[in-house]
DNA sequence: GCTCTAATTTTGACACTGTCAAGTTTCGCT
DNA sequence: AGCGAAACTTGACAGTGTCAAAATTAGAGC
């Protein structure tokens, strides 16, 4: 179609500011994401990305939105690859692959559950939603596990679901605000909070 | 001696923007507390702060360090405070205390545990030194409960020490950042959370 | 093919931020 | 009284998010 050297009009900025923006943050934290500096990369002047996101607030909350459709989708799929587990070995599945998601994508997983979208900022609707849903994904997954009697029953399992991902989210925050560095230890912390939140 | 409208040598400048930098983050969190906010309110020049904290970095860590004082001195009076419990009741008591201290020094306890000073600035020698003080009083009391059976001796003490109080912080932070806003339901999350972790 | 409108992008500006360099003022000691 | 050091100030710079007004272009209707 066009595209070429017109520099107006360049096909989908939004697309490409959304990626240029998630590769800014890969590369050197939330804090090196600027406006100005997502402009210039993405060959653009200073201003133009406010066109498609009103505010720097409303960038973020797409890559945090980005983040969590990504992290479905890899947590999801879990039991369909591994068939042969049971529900308590699938279970520590999940709380690793949930700790290496958040060491692999820090900065996204930052956005995705930091204070500079949930209490500095305003959290899209739309994110909201997908948080919502993604949260309410693993209260379902407690209650089973209330069923089968491998975690305990002695609190609703809103509230089981509520500390346990209280646990998991801390360990990765840990990591995150640079207090543990070594992701082995992660892992292995996190092993041990799995063996100590399920039934004995 | 000297003191009343001098402006200049105005007494000890360090202890007033100590406190006058803790009402700021206090007020309106830590990005309410700028160089030049702390220095008008304190009377004095935007430079003048820089002859007594090389950095703002250094004022955070040296409010950090404040905040682990404060809350070290709340935590360890706790067993003289309440004889009459046991172990189990009393690790209940510091896991409470902890989120109390969390929800009402929100600001104070995200520099001590933020990313603000342990990612992207640089903990003073002694808010190192402090901190691990602090993370080393947690080892010592989760030794004593494994040896009395409260808490699981199948992994080290340093481990079971890091994925408790990994639950504990990753409560607070959820409160801190904003995500769950409700203290009661954190209150109820910490109970549920000493259940789970503790031996039946 | 031409024109008009609406979408898109740019330039200029403003009020902030942290912090450096150089100058000014005052204290404490001899 | 005078001097050196400590405390403090003023001016400046580069960087930030974002608004208003101007400029540019794409695409639709004739």
């Amino acid at each position: 179609m066009k595209s070429s050297k017109t520099n107006y009009h360049h096909g989908d900025l939004p697309k490409v500011l959304l990626q240029t923006a998630t590769q800014l943050i890969a590369e050197g934290g939330i804090e090196a994401l600027t406006m100005r500096k997502l402009a210039e990369r993405s060959n653009v002047s200073r201003t133009a990305p406010y066109h498609h996101y009103k505010d720097k607030n409303e960038l973020l909350c797409a890559i945090a939105e980005q983040g969590f459709y990504q992290q479905d989708q890899v947590l999801l799929n879990l039991p369909s690859r591994y068939p042969e587990l049971d529900s308590r070995e699938l279970f520590e599945k999940y709380v690793l692959a949930y700790i290496h998601y958040a060491y692999e994508h820090q900065e996204t997983y930052d956005l995705m559950f930091g204070k500079e979208i949930w209490k500095l900022g305003e959290p899209t609707d739309s994110l909201q939603q997908v948080s919502k849903a993604s949260f309410r994904c693993w209260v379902e997954w407690i209650e089973q596990l209330q069923n089968q009697q491998i975690i305990t029953a002695e609190h609703s399992a809103l509230r089981v679901a509520q500390a346990s991902w209280g646990t998991l989210h801390g360990l990765c925050r840990l990591l995150i605000d640079g207090i543990y560095l070594n992701p082995d230890d992660l892992e292995e912390m996190g092993r041990t909070a799995v063996s100590m939140l399920l039934n004995r």
